[in-house]
DNA sequence: ATAAAAACAGAACACAGTGTTCTGTATCAA
DNA sequence: TTGATACAGAACACTGTGTTCTGTTTTTAT
């Protein structure tokens, strides 16, 4: 790829990142982003179709990331010790995010979050499918599994907004316990 | 309240409620709501100052009643029995919800639902707390209330979400016990 | 080194949607 | 009946979008 290609994405990328950390999505207007990221107006939409589409390759960049890297996490084949505090594929997580990479935990915890969460949500499902499902871990006598991968998702999810949001003190191993103490049961 | 306005009022509504589970919110503009409701353009400014606004208080109208009518609901006083089948306030809401008053469940499992079910989470949270937090059932050693009372809030909406997008074949009484299996351990 | 190709900047454009202001009409409540 | 008010409809300025044009700079290939 053409350094110009890439250096001009990593700057849309980069100040419509900024941008979102202080304003509204929808507040945001393309010509905000061209200002910001001091480029031609024809470069931006050479670049994205639209300002939704730019949204969508970038989650795609920040989250394809992070649940790729647990995607191909060794699998636990101890059930007994799966919810353990230091062998779950959620803890890797969590200790991923703090390390925010791409400023990902501004976004989650902006007033955009629940652009972000949603996509979060749709990828851990994969990952959960990918790690629990098929490894099959996750079966249940009276639930569907369908119905379990959705609430395991958005319990994760929620409880990663919930930290975010109380200004994330505490450590990765005490939200994966907060988290696994709500969903033990079912996993 | 003069009868124009009443009528004018619920025109837009229901123009609103009928476009809404056809499109998108964001590419419904108020000329679409003006032509559905069959009214002036100043009209309906005069009653709403944006379609934010006009979003805002259709969900408070929907789901003030819903959350309202469970609030006055009797408190249940014998602890051992409050997550049985027929006693909850979560089933309460799910037989509510199934008369689809207003037509609440179309909006609820529209593309548009996400809006929808933020308000539904804030409003149930309101709820948990005079139901359950504010009565002290809801005691836990080692996990912070406001963590709690945002786990069930969300896991409730997405219970009720699940069931909507698998239409809704379960019976409220089926739903509320997937929910209790999921969710008692911590109630 | 040089020429073709590709990415870029910037201005101008048509278009769609927003919210306001105006004039005049129809409906309400007293 | 009368004064008040809700309404319809047109016109308006304004903001933002996505495209098209011309010309410049940078990369890549020969």
């Amino acid at each position: 790829m053409d350094r110009r290609q890439k250096k001009t994405r990593d700057a849309i990328f980069t100040a419509f990142t900024a941008l979102l950390s202080k304003k509204q999505y929808h507040q945001i207007s393309v010509q905000d982003i061209i200002d910001e990221a001091n480029i031609g107006r024809t470069t931006f939409y050479a670049h994205f179709e639209t300002k939704d589409f730019l949204l969508k390759d970038l989650c795609e960049e920040l989250f394809g990331h992070i649940i790729g890297t647990a995607m191909g996490l060794p699998h636990d084949h101890d059930h007994c010790t799966r919810a353990s505090k230091t062998d779950s594929v959620f803890l890797h997580l969590l200790r991923h995010l703090k390390e925010n990479d791409r400023n990902i935990l501004e976004l989650l915890s902006s007033q955009n979050n629940e652009l972000f969460l949603r996509y979060f949500k749709d990828n851990l499902k994969k990952l959960i499918i990918s790690q629990y499902v098929e490894q099959g871990k996750l079966q249940n006598k009276s639930l569907p599994t369908d119905y379990l991968i959705n609430h395991i998702s958005a319990a994760f999810v929620e409880t990663v907004a919930w930290w975010l949001s109380h200004g994330r003190n505490e450590s990765p191993e005490e939200i994966c316990q907060y988290f696994l103490s709500v969903i033990e049961p079912v996993l």
